[in-house]
RNA sequence: CGGGGUGUGGCGUAGUUUGGUAGCGCACUUGAUUUGGGAUCAAGGGGCCGGGAGUUCAAAUCUCUUCACCCCGACCA
């Protein structure tokens, strides 16, 4: 009895999560404190997701390059609200080889900016040269206090998207289609409704004009943001001197966006999608899709299992045949926690009445097939099947954890009670979104852009509102 | 930084009071029987007890010292 240690997710929702995660052999935690080891099948879903939006980027005419680790204490400084920022969780390199120390300490990037700006300001001379539209893969640091594996660790993996653009209009574009590429990636990909809109100035991103995000809600209520475009105007490239010949041939300084995901993203996908039998995979993402379980050894069943992996292959779905010395109930199980979308039984008894059972993973259902049938065409419906019905129950269970609230002893309520996502009006007071945090950590999401107000006076102080805001506690 | 706790095969632990060089569960290996929801039986392999020093005929156990980790508090955000 392996891996029944996954306790019901109601009960402790923070054991559940580190269950699935080391169940499913998604990651450990490392002996460097606060890092974890990416275990194979946690790389894999990582490198599922990466060469998903990598085409997404490339589509949309990025280019990826990759920047040094180390950032000059000097170069990382000359952007003031950026180290401001940074500085608390800055990890700082101060010697070289054999104990000398080092003229000046250089950071571990916590983030590339810097980087990208030096690199920009010796290339860009004249308008032709832009847009620049970059993207990094690479991992950062940041020295958290209190990690969570993929949550919050010290160094974790993401890409770094940053751009240099001629117009204001262009780069804010810019940072509007790269959060709709984010969110199109989140709903059709991870199953994971979002809400996307724009940080207060409190939540923004240190040394942005703006920041855009993702966020997403969790199972258990609390939210995520799990992705997030920048709109830096012209503070870095007057910061770093990014200056340009326009085409009114005058100098002027270049417009600029940054953007990224992380591999937090498989956490959000554990604590969207998966159950108390370990970890729940959307199809589109998870690395393998179907497993083929022959029961006993007979040889013709065995023929059959890797004539269906075969044929599916074949059309593009990832199977495997699961012949380990294992009894059928360990390789069901194991399949089931590693979150395999689609599992194929077949075994003596179903051979002699001429059909095969498939059990699916998100509702953990069995159905026969006749064996003749199109087994290729019966697998690639139940898989897009499941990829929207991951989809719908995340949809429907967002809804239902979303309050409006008109007033704070509503928002309270919902807080102590039921977490979720709070709709409220506010009037743009930073005091009001501070007194929201005193009710259990209550901060606000995001500003919906696009949505009808739910009234017109500030939840908090009841003067007038001018935004629609969405609130929430985070992880 | 203050208070408390823990450290024993890969993991989880018993043994420490009352010294006699380690026991259990899971995992692992081999063989057989099995195989439709985490198999059974049998036989095996692996630890000198976080490190160092001391007391003793004899130390996982007592003493000193050191390291690591955890919890509470303080600090920081």
């Amino acid at each position: 009895m392996k891996n029944k240690a996954i306790t019901d997710r109601e009960v402790d929702f923070a054991q559940w999560y580190t269950d699935v995660v080391k169940a499913a052999h998604l990651a450990e935690y490392s002996n460097v404190k606060g890092c974890i080891v990416f275990e194979p099948n946690g790389y894999a879903i990582w490198e599922k997701m990466q060469s998903v939006l990598d085409k997404m980027f490339k589509e949309t005419g990025h280019q990826n390059v990759y920047m040094p680790m180390f950032i000059p204490e000097s170069l990382l400084k000359k952007e003031g609200e950026l180290i401001e920022g940074f500085a608390p969780e800055c990890a700082w390199v101060t010697q070289g080889g054999a104990g000398n120390a080092l003229e000046e300490r250089m950071a571990v990037r916590p983030t590339s900016e810097t980087l990208f700006s030096d690199y920009y300001s010796s290339k860009i001379n004249s308008y032709r040269d832009l847009p620049k539209l970059y993207n990094q893969w690479c991992n950062v640091v940041r020295w958290e206090k209190e990690t969570r594996p993929f949550l919050r660790t010290r160094e974790f993996l993401w890409q770094e998207g940053h751009t240099i653009h001629e117009t204001a209009k262009e780069a804010e574009e810019e940072t509007l289609r790269m959060l709709n590429v984010y969110k199109t990636f989140f709903e059709e990909y991870l199953a994971i409704p979002a809400i996307t809109g724009r940080k207060t100035e409190k939540e923004k991103f240190a040394g942005a004009e703006y920041t855009y995000t993702i966020e997403s809600l969790m199972y258990n209520g609390v939210a995520l943001q799990s992705g997030t475009t920048h709109y830096f105007g012209q503070k870095f490239s007057k910061a770093y001197d990014i200056k340009f010949l326009n085409r009114n041939n005058q100098q002027e300084y270049v417009y600029q966006t940054s953007w990224g995901v992380t591999t937090r993203m498989i956490g959000a996908l554990i604590m969207v999608h998966s159950d108390e039998n370990g970890l729940v995979l959307p199809p589109k993402i998870a690395p393998r899709q179907v497993a083929i379980v022959p029961i006993g050894n007979d040889e013709q069943i065995v023929q059959l299992a890797n004539s269906i992996c075969d044929k599916l292959k074949a059309s593009g779905v990832t199977a495997f045949v699961d012949t380990t010395d294992r009894t059928p109930g360990y390789k069901f199980a194991e399949h089931e926690v590693n979150g395999i979308p689609v599992r194929v039984e077949l075994g003596k008894r179903d051979f002699e009445n001429g059909v095969i059972t498939l059990a699916r993973r998100d509702t953990r259902e069995k159905i026969t097939v006749d064996m003749n049938c199109d087994i290729v065409n019966e697998v690639k419906t139940l898989l897009d099947n499941i990829q929207s019905n991951l989809y719908d129950r995340a949809l429907k269970r967002r809804d239902e954890l979303t309050y409006v609230c008109q007033n704070m002893e509503e928002v309270e309520k919902i807080m102590n009670t039921k977490p979720g996502f709070v709709k409220a009006m506010w009037c743009g007071d930073q005091e009001c979104e501070l007194k929201m945090k005193e009710i259990r950590g209550t901060k606000s999401r995001c500003i919906l852009e696009n949505e009808e107000p739910v009234g017109d006076k500030c939840v908090c102080c009841g003067k007038k509102a001018k935004h629609l805001v969405v609130w929430g506690i985070q992880y």
